[in-house]
RNA sequence: GACCCCGUCGUCUAGGUCGGUCUAGGACCGCAGACUUUCGAUCUGCUAACAGGGGUUCAAAUCCCCUCGGGGUCGCCA
């Protein structure tokens, strides 16, 4: 181990699913893993029995994975200071709570959960600072071995000298000290005999080496508890340096109500795992100017660049929005960025992906929507895009060679995959649909239009060679011999042929759909408008 | 409410540690134009910020203080 190296960690809860803010966090321990050397660890902190579940813990490895985050030690890889769930180092945290108590550094507390509320109640309506009174702290040994032998329940609380203070220090912020007035005495051990977070991630740190902790902003409050702690044990304290927390538009920490939290659901949205990272990775950081950059927007960076100029000093601590808007953009850059062979790849992997997970999907499409505006339009949205999607898939079964053949002119259309189907649609469907508001210009009827249309089909029909060249020529005189604006015809022919006044460039549909559809479509539509002529009249 | 953290364009940010090179730069969004007989993409241009007030100084976005604003925490959750 070099004198550089540094051990680093995220400590997940598997409750429900994996948030980006983990995601975030652990990018920002990697990037200084990478750059220094050391290790970098992944922990799971699932003492809350009640509300841990394997299937969340399943779903972080996952995530993990899809972002390309890799650990050098975890549950699943093991190592040296395993095991890395804390679920399984109950004796641990036992033994070295009981260090605390024999050393006169923590005490065992009798009080039930019902005078706690209490206390707590109490204090709010005198406006008193909230946290426990020390009732047990005077329990004398006798009274202690009585509470014991009637198998009273008890918890194991932290002792804190509340006359003096406790001087912290944040990487980014420096000292920060505070009164031990402001900290209560932490429960180390639950009634379960369980840990709480407090324990169990001082005590891992310290036993797994972990010299840096990077992390949330949210734990700073619970800094001087920690640092006590380490105090208690006399361990060295890691290095800490807490992260600000992302946000919602209203500035609050970002949450599921307001704000797509879920590393599932950007995958589900059809976001590329290296859009994200980018996009996370400039959430209260900037990588040191660059003489040139090769994507000629500074920002667009992928993780190794990140890692190779990585400067953590270079973090900002004001509490960074998610936009939403902007990581489409980014999402769009990177599939831009991307040969069609390998966009087509990349989105035949994607919906691998979706029918593995059509079960889980077409569940969900059901449920209810979720409650709060922000999130259900969105939501809405994404649900109505994997419907189709889920059915394009199943209905047309798109081949990788078709797919490249397109991919070209359809790649710049979409922000991610999922609104792919939806642009493309019309190559694969045998008919359309027409509004015939579209198809017939102003100021023509639909008889008119039929016949201009019969024009341009027998005029594709015959060109010698179906090339986009061709094609063009043979259809450019169109507005001259038909007297119509070159505008409303080629509208007209779109809408025949796309069935749609959004579509790619025309004549490169007309190519890539091949001679015989094109024409077929444009008699089709012919056919209908055909029938209203016949209705109006 | 108490304690703690934070405060540059609407948003992400550069610049702040070394005060002058900042009439504050870039990115996203927005707007306009070009190109595309559509949309998008692309290119060009534009709009837009140092929260406010006091200091210190020849000089402050940059240092100090106050105010205001925002956020986090206050659980036998993490």
């Amino acid at each position: 181990m070099s004198p550089d190296d540094v051990v680093v960690r995220i400590a997940p809860s598997p409750t429900g699913s994996p948030h980006v803010g983990t995601a975030y966090i652990a990018l920002f321990n990697l990037a200084l893993r990478r750059k220094q050397g050391g290790r970098f660890i992944l922990r799971i902190e699932d003492t809350d029995r009640s509300r841990s579940t394997k299937e969340s813990e399943e779903q972080i490895y996952d995530a993990m994975e899809w972002l390309g985050i890799g650990f050098d030690e975890s549950p699943r890889i093991g190592g040296p200071a395993g095991p890395y769930r804390q679920s399984e180092r109950s004796e641990t945290y036992r033994k070295f709570a009981d260090d605390l108590v024999a050393r006169g550094k923590a005490y065992l507390c009798f009080c039930t959960e019902k005078r706690i509320e209490e206390l707590r109640v109490l204090q709010k309506k005198q406006e008193l600072p909230i946290g426990y009174d020390g009732l047990c702290k005077s329990l004398s040994r006798a009274e202690i071995e009585a509470n014991l032998e009637a198998g009273r329940p008890y918890v194991i609380r932290l002792l804190v000298d509340h006359e003096s203070e406790t001087v912290c220090h944040d990487f980014f912020r420096k000292r920060i000290a505070i009164s031990n007035m402001q900290v209560d005495d932490q429960v180390l051990i639950k009634s379960d005999g369980f840990p709480t977070y407090h324990l169990a991630n001082v005590v891992d740190d310290h036993l797994m080496g972990v010299t840096h902790v990077i992390r949330a902003e949210e734990w700073i409050s619970s800094l001087p508890k920690h640092v006590i702690l380490y105090g208690a044990f006399g361990w060295e304290p890691p290095v800490f340096a807490h992260m600000p927390l992302l946000r919602n538009k209203d500035k609050s920490k970002i949450s599921k109500r307001k704000n797509p939290t879920s590393l599932v659901w950007f995958r589900d949205a059809g976001y590329l795992p290296e859009a994200m990272v980018n996009f996370l990775s400039l959430m209260g950081y900037s990588p040191p100017p660059r003489e040139s950059c090769p994507e000629g927007n500074p920002e667009i960076f992928g993780f190794d660049e990140m890692v190779r100029d990585f400067d953590l000093s270079r973090v900002k601590t004001s509490g960074p929005i998610f936009d939403l808007e902007k990581l489409d953009n980014f999402n769009g850059v990177y599939i831009r960025k991307m040969t069609d062979e390998e966009c087509v790849g990349r989105l035949l992997g994607f919906y691998a992906y979706l029918e593995a997970e059509r079960g889980r999907l077409t569940a969900e499409i059901e449920s209810e929507l979720p409650a709060a505006a922000e999130m259900r339009t969105l939501d809405e949205r994404r649900r109505a895009l994997t419907r189709s999607t889920l059915e394009f898939i199943r209905k047309h079964r798109p081949s990788r060679e078709r797919l490249v053949q397109m991919m070209g002119v359809l790649k710049e259309r979409m922000k991610n995959f999922l609104e792919f189907a939806d642009v493309a649609g019309f190559f694969f469907e045998d008919a359309l649909s027409y509004d015939p508001g579209l198809l017939v210009p102003k100021k023509t009827n639909p008889a008119d239009a039929a016949k201009v249309l019969r024009l341009a089909a027998d005029r594709i029909e015959s060109v010698g060679e179906f090339s986009l060249a061709k094609v063009e020529d043979g259809v450019r005189s169109l507005p001259d011999e038909t007297g119509w604006k070159g505008r409303a015809l080629f509208m007209a022919i779109r809408v025949a042929v796309t069935g749609s006044d959004v579509s790619p460039p025309l004549f490169e549909s007309m190519e890539i759909l091949g001679r015989e559809k094109t024409v077929l479509r444009l008699r089709g539509a012919a056919g209908f408008l055909d029938g209203i002529a016949a209705r109006s009249i």
